[in-house]
DNA sequence: ATGGTTGCTTAGCAA
């Protein structure tokens, strides 16, 4: 079973590319971030028509999040579940093939010190619960999406530029460390340890093709699920050609 | 060095 997450950066303008990809790269599940519509105006139509079916948790203008599968997808759910309603659609998830899928947009945060910034590390603590409940780490289980995260040096490519920000600091380093002890498995770096590889460019200043991105998508897994890992990748030609995502997808194949 | 680019919405915000 193949599983990605992309950051499509509205679903609308990355449809021609989305359709595309679905069809060379053959995931059997697909984590996305960013629609930038609301459920009525996702494409389902052409979704469908490629082979997928679709748990889609839309928000018009921001964030939005769905769940694309070969095979149809059971108990989809959207948010956290809990007694107070996140008023932006950042996470959703269905059961694909005995699995647990949840797709996650993690905030961005704006500016270390704002409140979308303690919006931000409230948004994380509430997915540590959440998954909790969901699970982890007993339960087959695949979080994936774009976490915002940078988690150390290697996964950057100007650390002392970035050291301090919004997506890289001590206080996200530990709560991403949190995040993986409950008992989840980074599958792209369980398989390329000192690789640096980036997910992530901004659109300004050329920062593509000087490779100056970073690493802040990952397809994380419960510890039984990942043994099962055989690859993990970035589809970095993503980034190439008309009118790319800032994000590339992220890729893990379990057996 | 607070620039630069994209998307949504329409001048400004978020990323």
């Amino acid at each position: 079973m193949k599983v990605a997450t992309w950051n499509v950066n509205s679903v609308k303008a990355r449809l021609p590319r989305l359709l595309t990809w679905l069809q060379t790269a053959r995931p059997d599940v697909v984590c996305l971030q960013e629609l930038k519509v609301p459920n009525d105006a996702f494409p389902l139509r052409e979704v469908e028509a490629a082979g997928y079916h679709a748990v889609v948790h839309g928000q018009k203008t921001y964030n939005g999040v769905a769940i694309l599968a070969r095979t149809p997808p059971a108990e989809p759910r959207a948010g956290f579940e809990d007694a107070v309603p996140d008023p932006q659609a950042r996470l959703v998830a269905a059961t694909v093939d005995g699995v647990r899928v949840v797709s996650v947009y993690v905030p961005n945060g704006g500016e270390v010190g704002l409140p979308s910034y303690d919006y931000k590390i409230e948004w994380l603590r509430r997915l540590r619960a959440y998954l909790m409940r969901a699970g982890v780490p007993q339960r087959p289980l695949v979080v994936a999406g774009d976490f915002n995260i940078v988690p150390s040096d290697l996964d950057c490519h100007d650390p002392a530029r970035w050291e301090g920000s919004v997506l890289y600091n001590q206080e996200l380093r530990e709560i991403h460390k949190d995040l993986l002890n409950l008992g989840l498995v980074d599958t792209f770096r369980l398989h390329h340890p000192t690789e640096q590889a980036f997910s992530w460019w901004d659109y300004r200043n050329l920062a593509f093709p000087r490779n100056e991105g970073l690493r802040i998508d990952f397809v994380l897994a419960t510890p039984a699920l990942a043994a099962r890992c055989e690859h993990a990748w970035i589809d970095r030609n993503e980034r190439k050609g008309e009118k790319p995502s800032d994000h590339v997808p992220v890729i893990a194949e379990f057996r």
